[in-house]
DNA sequence: TCTGGGGTCCTAGGACCC
DNA sequence: TCTGGGGTCCTAGGACCC
């Protein structure tokens, strides 16, 4: 890749003692610029260049590579404000499935170590191998096999952080980017958390930093110092406790396999805002086949439905129902979905985003008893049965972007309507 | 500078039941 | 006539993460 003259270490410890990975059973696995990676693996001409995978005319970036980083972009900065910044950038479409099915394999690698693996998203995810130590080695070993077989397998890299817990292994992997390993033993911790800013921690975003740098709280080492009331005061009950726990080192998370997903959502910002109530509809009823298809391909069932819209001035309102029974067809999805957005009751509404959600998710197995078309105001108790028209409908929906693709039904909804039948 | 899309979790208030 | 406390469910909004 060329990349050598920028990796600071290929391989570090805080000690250089051989047993200093004694303990650190977790593995933070951290894929590289990920997006970006998996589209030069394609390309290779976009080797070492500044590109950047995001969005369309009010799109963000979604990933940087290093080269592009030189200029100061970051992913979640506007992509105007991106190409700015660097007139030679290279911009590119995000392509999902492309990401989805690297992310597979890279997954699928990481299994083959161990079955204790949790992704928290495409590009990373917590290995515990304190079970593995044996058959593999020590932990370092370990993230040494597991850089090795992402590299020579599928031409990407990664950075690996090995602690005795997850966050301090997630803060590690951070430290060692790109293309790197740390390990944190356990017995430097502290010595490892105490300069590092209150930023870094999980948990701590914008308003959280804010609060806390009004009581003074730069450091992990101020917030360890600072009593747990006064944290409670400035941040909250739960966030308080959290993030007082992580600055003494402690967290007990275990590393959680197969969690059923909570809620299943897409939603779209236009490239003009909208004002029309039909052409609202009609990104209602694209977006409820979308979820309901994600929701039907994993065999489940919803009971609350939800939307999101989101103003020409960034505000933003949601509304959920929950329904009498469970629905997965889309007609349901869209009938509640329009009912919620017609009670919000506009006038002249400006509209950049418009999300639909279903959540409350069960095995559809489980739930006999689902709601079609228009009956998701029918009373519990009185549910009835499937319609045959609806699953056959969507069935047949669902076959059709299964071979052609989102964009062979998904996209034809946002056109004008069609015309009507030239006879009654 | 002008802010994506996919999620999780927390808080707070109100309804409702016992 | 006025007033409990606990538990659960629902809803809206917001912080946060990648």
């Amino acid at each position: 890749m060329g990349r050598s003259a920028d990796v600071p270490r290929d391989s570090a410890t805080l000690d250089d003692s051989p047993d200093a990975d004694a303990g650190c059973h977790i593995l933070h696995v951290d894929m590289d610029a990920f997006f970006v990676s998996v589209e030069i693996r394609r390309d290779p001409t976009l080797a070492g260049r500044p590109v950047v995978v995001g969005g369309n005319v009010r799109g963000v970036v979604a990933a940087a590579s290093y080269e592009a980083r030189r200029y100061g972009i970051r992913s979640a900065m506007p992509m105007s404000q991106a190409v700015r910044m660097c007139r030679d950038l290279v911009v590119l479409p995000p392509d999902r499935p492309s990401y989805a099915a690297a992310s597979g394999a890279v997954m699928s690698i990481l299994r083959d170590v161990t079955p204790l693996v949790e992704p928290l998203s495409l590009d990373e995810a917590f290995l515990d191998v304190a079970g593995t130590v044996r058959r593999l080695g020590s932990p370092a070993a370990i993230a040494r096999h597991v850089r090795a077989r992402i590299a020579e397998e599928q031409h990407l890299t990664c950075s690996v952080g090995v602690a005795r817990t997850k966050f301090v292994a997630k803060l590690a992997s951070a430290r060692c980017k790109p293309n790197g390993m740390l390990v944190i033993p356990v017995a430097r911790v502290r010595e490892f958390l105490d300069p590092l800013p209150v930023t870094v921690l999980w948990g701590v975003g914008a308003r959280t930093a804010e609060q806390l740098h009004r009581l003074g709280i730069r450091t992990v080492a101020d917030l360890a110092e600072t009593p747990l009331p006064t944290l409670h005061r400035a941040v909250g009950g739960a966030v308080a406790t959290h993030l007082s726990a992580l600055a003494h080192g402690i967290d007990e998370r275990s590393v959680q396999t197969g969690e059923q997903e909570k809620s299943i959502s897409a939603d779209h910002t236009t490239d003009t805002d909208l004002t029309d109530a039909a052409d609202v509809d009609r990104l209602l009823l694209q977006l409820s086949e979308e979820v309901g298809r994600r929701v039907r391909d994993r065999g489940l069932v919803a009971r609350t439905v939800g939307i999101k819209i989101r103003f020409a001035d960034f505000s933003m309102v949601t509304r959920v129902r929950s329904l009498p029974g469970w629905v997965d067809a889309t007609s349901a999805i869209h009938a509640t979905a329009r009912e919620l957005y017609a009670g919000l009751d506009l006038d002249r509404p400006r509209i950049r985003l418009v999300g639909v959600k279903c959540e409350n998710l069960r095995d559809g197995a489980a739930a006999p008893h689902q709601l079609s078309l228009d009956l998701t105001h029918a009373t519990a108790g009185s549910v009835p049965a499937d319609s045959d028209v609806d699953p056959a409908l969507d069935r047949a929906t669902d076959a059709v972007r299964a071979r052609f693709g989102a964009a062979a039904l998904g996209l034809g909804s946002l056109l004008p309507p069609a015309a009507p039948p030239p006879r009654p």
